[in-house]
RNA sequence: GGGAGCAUAGCUCAGUUGGUUUAGAGCAUCUGCCUUACAAGCAGAGGGUCGGGGGUUCGACUCCCUCUGCUCCCACCA
């Protein structure tokens, strides 16, 4: 042990960079295949472009100790970091970020924008894994990858050509969810819907007869009142006794004057508005399918933008928003609105850009998904995949048996570009590449040149390659061929160990990541899958940018040290638990390396001689080293639960009361006195196990403690070092010492209400079986003179201060410090308590049924609660006689 | 509209198949202490009858029903 001057505070600046360089050059993050028991991890690649939030952290940190904690059992740890090409979202930074410098991106090329988008990443990719080294994370840098490295996106192509071969691939017209803004497609898991108020617009739609207007007319309700041109059709429920003089007539769209017929369909909704609706197939999606069912034409009069198109006739190239408004004056002048009302209703936003979503038929590539999904859910539903909390498994299986069709395509330029080449006639080919794309055109039309074929414009959504992640991460080749014998990696590693996760992403990603590997290796591509909550503030509210209520992380740990944040984030974060996040937690957690530090100096400071053993330090010893392992034994089975909070608080509870509080209290020479060789051997080896239970949560601290705490080889770390087994224990042995402690705090709270001063020295009086051996530790922690244990109390002792522990009484005689008339008010108290409780078990034990039918181990228990009850009682009452008689 | 979950000390949570002295922890609070490891600390103390109601049982925080409140997920009522 170094004998250097320490600081009373731990300052977690001088250590943090420190050690995270030394287990980089020493390369004990990297892993690779032998014969050890293999533990994968695949980080969820956060956005190439991200900044690390709340979120990543809390989720970073459990990886980062279970990674540990694998690695110090013996296992061959390896935890594989990567970031994710974000199409949408990194699209729309890059775009932003070239129209604040005066570019448009329809002025670019392709190949113009691609490189300004690679300039970007490279610019901003690697911060989010740089912030992460300052947590501590532990991940193989080495192996580092990004979803659009070239084997990573060859394998998104080549599974897109397999699924189209194997037919589950296709192409076709579909409503689907436009975001106006940027300009692509979204899948409906990207679609929030949020209750929007709005309003219902009543409106006139004259009978036409003849192709005039007829002074008849039936009144529509709709919220959007500027898709009126694009109607097809007016529906009624064929049900309607109101309507039926509407059958087979024609009615006139409002201020176009546009003849439609009058349908019937069950679809609508009799008592709904006015139970007639206007279908408009372009617009929306249940119209839509109204209008196949009753061959109606489709009229699309909104473009991309969300802007109306000439086909629209009036209010061409307006907004929909400012179409609306306008079209409701509009109507309302030519006495077309009868009325409007306030309406709330659920609107789709985009997730990415946060616009309005527009239903709109376009040209898509999906994949069936009903196949897929029910593997999935077979290997979640059978257990071979956990989730934990096993609480999600109900939302995983209603989704899985409620999923549709994944619309794959996206109108991006970042990601990887779908592999379908046309031919001039429109007739396509799906190839890996486009000399494989030119023989498959030329079976089609044997005069076709390279030339003539063109690639589709769309790229894939970005999940279709994460899906591949925990395969592609190891053996890029085998992602997208079933029939690739696995390498050599990914034959060790895969399938990965555990995935922690947020609950938000467990269909986008987790499901499909089951059903990837499911495909293409014919495996679960992880054992369990651990759900994080939400990280909220203190008064629950989601943390976001525009709240201003994230607090840097980055900043955090500068002030609070990493270790402490760390600790702070997993106090209280059961699985699949929202965190509300408040800076006392970390506060909490700096406190605790600040203990930890402090225990350091104070076993640093000791010298050591050869002297005899100290009775107190030789049972604190022993009772300490039985405590270690039965808390290991607890702590091990938390771990296995992933009950990682509870795990936490018990090395909490540990090393602040066990082993500061009581242990290191006993042991303690007197200051500037030296300790026995054995106890201080003793110290240092328990000082040791400590260390390595903490590792895996505080890491930093702990290399720094280790280190100094014996003379340490060049390339030593705790890192590496194998977790404290567990060992028997003597739980009696442990009862007695609880025992001791009871009676040490009964003292203490003597003092206290005596005020009495810890340097004056009392006797104690003891009746009852207390273990003998524990006076020592009595004794020395409660400065005591003199302890008897004696089968009658004299008068002195009778009068003295009381307490009992369990049965047995004692007795702190105290000349003229005892209130008598507190002491019997505290006496009489304590007895109507007992006696009520005695009251309570007398009516359980005189009850027959009861004592018929609980287990005998249970009426047992109540007998002696009895007797107890009765014991103290009887002497509790034998000391108010005495009080009575003095 | 459908589904799931939650409601235990001021706060955040445990409570493992209903029964171990009349419910536990951490934080916060209160009272003493700057006692040479630590005031980012030490010692002591107070505080809940387990959301409301009903039921099953010898016995319920723990099971069932119902009400109330909150959260989340899913959903095409214009």
């Amino acid at each position: 042990m170094k004998n250097t001057e320490l600081s009373a505070k731990y300052n977690p600046a001088e250590v943090e960079d420190k050690w995270y360089a030394y287990w980089l050059k020493n390369r004990f993050f990297h892993s690779e295949p032998d014969e050890r028991e293999p533990y994968s991890i695949v980080i969820p690649p956060p956005n190439v472009t991200g900044v690390l939030h709340m979120g990543h952290m809390l989720n970073n940190t459990i990886q980062d100790v279970l990674v540990r904690r694998a690695r110090m059992t013996g296992k061959n740890a390896c935890w594989v970091p990567g970031t994710d090409h974000a199409s949408i979202a990194t699209e729309a930074k890059v775009v932003a970020k070239l129209k604040a410098e005066g570019i448009d991106k329809t002025s670019l090329t392709r190949d113009e924008f691609l490189k300004h988008a690679w300039e970007w990443k490279e610019k901003h990719g690697g911060i989010i894994l740089e912030q992460l080294k300052k947590l501590g994370a532990s991940c193989d840098w080495e192996r580092t990858k990004f979803t659009m490295d070239e084997p990573l996106s060859r394998a998104v192509i080549r599974t897109f050509v397999h699924f189209y071969k194997k037919g589950l691939i296709y192409r076709g017209v579909r409503m689907v969810n436009w975001d106006p803004q940027s300009l692509t497609a979204v899948s409906d898991e990207e679609v929030i819907r949020k209750e929007t108020p709005s309003k219902l617009y009543y409106l006139r739609y004259f009978i036409s007869e003849n192709g005039q207007a007829t002074s008849d007319y039936i009144v529509i309700a709709t919220t959007r009142p500027e898709t009126i041109m694009a109607d097809a059709a007016v529906c009624i429920n064929p049900e309607d006794p109101r309507y039926q003089h509407l059958r087979g007539k024609k009615i006139l769209i409002p201020l176009i004057n546009r003849e439609i017929p009058v349908i019937e369909d069950d679809y609508v909704t009799m008592d709904f508005g006015t139970g007639c609706l206007k279908v408009t197939p372009a617009h929306d999606i249940n119209d839509y399918e109204i209008g196949i069912r009753h061959r109606l034409p489709v009229l699309d009069i909104i473009d991309e933008h969300g802007c109306l198109n000439d086909k629209a006739q009036i209010l061409v190239g307006e907004d929909r928003f400012v179409a609306r408004k306008k079209i409701v004056k509009m109507l309302d002048e030519a006495g077309h609105l009868e009325k409007e009302e306030q309406y709330s209703s659920q609107v789709g936003y985009s997730e990415r850009t946060n616009a309005v979503i527009e239903p709109r038929l376009s040209l898509q590539w999906f994949l069936k998904m009903d196949q897929l999904a029910q593997g999935a859910l077979a290997r979640v539903e059978s257990d071979e995949i956990r989730l934990i909390p096993d609480k999600f498994k109900n939302t995983y299986r209603h989704w899985m048996e409620n999923v549709r069709d994944w619309c794959i395509s996206r109108q991006l330029w970042w990601g990887q570009q779908i592999p379908a080449w046309y031919l001039p006639d429109g007739r396509f080919v799906v190839e890996e590449d486009a000399q494989a794309a030119l023989v498959a055109a030329r079976e089609l039309d044997p005069a076709i040149q390279l030339e003539d074929l063109r690639q589709d414009e769309d790229v894939l959504d970005t999940w279709f390659s994460s899906w591949l992640w925990p395969i592609s991460v190891f053996d890029a080749e085998k992602a997208g061929d079933p029939n690739r014998a696995p390498n050599a990696e990914l034959a060790y590693y895969f399938p990965t160990n555990d995935l922690i996760t947020a609950p938000d992403i467990l269909f986008f990603w987790v499901a499909r990541m089951i059903m990837a590997a499911d495909e293409f290796c014919g495996e679960i591509p992880f054992r369990n899958v651990y759900l994080t909550g939400t990280v909220r503030d203190k008064l629950g509210r989601k943390m976001s940018k525009s709240l201003g209520n994230s607090p840097d992380p980055i900043q955090l740990m500068e002030q609070y040290g990493a270790d402490g944040v760390r600790l702070g984030m997993l106090l209280c974060s059961a699985a699949g638990n929202d965190i509300l996040f408040d800076e006392s937690q970390v506060e909490q957690g700096r406190n605790f390396c600040n203990k930890i530090w402090n225990a350091y100096r104070l076993v640093q400071g000791w010298a050591v001689t050869e002297q005899e053993q100290p009775e107190s330090s030789r049972l604190a010893v022993d009772w300490f080293r039985n405590k270690l392992h039965r808390t290991i034994e607890t702590v091990n089975d938390h771990f296995d639960k992933f009950r990682i909070s509870d795990a936490l608080m018990t090395m909490y509870k540990l090393f602040w009361d066990d082993f500061c509080a009581w242990y290191l209290e006993i042991i303690k020479p007197e200051y500037g006195k030296p300790i026995d060789q054995q106890t201080f051997e003793a110290t240092i080896g328990f000082f040791d196990a400590l260390l390595k239970l903490l590792h895996p949560i505080m890491p930093f601290i702990t290399e720094e403690l280790w280190q100094n705490l014996s003379d340490r080889a060049a390339g030593e770390t705790i890192m590496l070092a194998q977790q404290p087994k567990m060992e028997a224990y003597d739980a009696q042995l442990i009862d007695r010492f609880d025992l001791g402690t009871s009676v040490i705090a009964a003292l203490r709270n003597v003092r206290q209400s005596k005020g009495l001063s810890p340097k004056e020295a009392l006797k104690l009086v003891i009746k009852g079986e207390f273990p003998q051996e524990m006076i020592a530790v009595v004794a020395r922690m409660a400065n005591l003179s003199d302890c008897v244990i004696t089968d009658e109390f004299d008068d002195q002792a009778a009068a003295g201060a009381s307490f009992m522990v369990g049965t047995i009484e004692f007795r702190v005689p105290l000349t003229g410090l005892v209130d008598e008339a507190e002491e019997i008010a505290k006496i009489e108290a304590e007895i109507v308590r007992l006696e009520g409780f005695l009251k309570g078990v007398r009516a359980k034990l005189s009850n027959e049924k009861f004592v018929n039918h609980a287990p005998e181990q249970v009426v047992n228990m109540e007998r002696k609660k009895e007797s107890d009850a009765m014991t103290k009682i009887a002497s509790l009452k034998d000391q108010l006689c005495k009080f009575s008689k003095a």
